[in-house]
DNA sequence: CTGTATCGCTACGTTTTACGTAGCGCAAGC
DNA sequence: GCTTGCGCTACGTAAAACGTAGCGATACAG
């Protein structure tokens, strides 16, 4: 359904240009905590419809991020867990600058 | 142009859903080193419209992530640089996996 | 002052992506 | 043999992104 070349050449760009469609952070981030199956991941991701869920579940495993498994469901596989320690870093970044926007600079050192 | 509540509550569930949008990961990783202009921007992401480069860039202000600056262009602020910290991070995750879909699982934990 | 070039950015009609709801085939429990 | 839950698909509709053209501003040449 979805194996044509995307837009990039560059690892990091294929990966920049699947984690950029909608949903597709969120799911993984959902899956952080154990194996959730396709319904329960539905409800999580309040507004996702089956189509998309799906689509971004199949690229996901194309990739060896996720397996889905007869008992438990969708689980993070070892590289999936990886990035799911990348999506850890990008939640304490996002704590850390909760609520303020273009407010100040704070933190960082300008340069 | 964009100030209505995206979908979240969660601090990373409303970055999440900005990260989520098409080519933010992308701009926020080709202004990694150096700050560029709205029209550089553009010819890097090959293939991004000026009307949602705008709004990328516009949410991404907003957010105190990037500016625009007189003689420069657009360039990460301090938590903007943070946040290209942990794509540098997706980078080497992507490079250390580059290649491989869903064939082997080669290192890590396994599952 | 006119011409050219670049800047950030907007307008607008078209294409692509995602949505929302309904439902299929399957296995398990009662 | 009914209901419940599973992964997943169909399909018409709404929203997001696209592609192209162009605006007002600034800059620098002739």
């Amino acid at each position: 359904m979805n194996r044509k070349p995307l837009r990039s050449s560059h690892p990091i760009n294929e990966i920049l240009d699947i984690l950029g469609t909608r949903w597709t952070l969120r799911i993984l981030w959902e899956l952080r905590d154990g194996p959730l199956s396709f319904r329960a991941l539905q409800s999580r991701c309040e507004r996702v419809s089956p189509t998309v869920l799906n689509q971004r579940l199949a690229l996901l495993r194309e990739h060896g991020v996720v397996t889905l498994e007869s008992p438990g469901g969708y689980r993070l596989t070892g590289r999936g867990r990886e990035l799911g320690e990348i999506l850890m870093a990008l939640s304490s970044w996002a704590k850390r600058w909760a609520g303020e926007r273009g407010s100040g600079r704070g933190a960082g050192g300008a340069d």
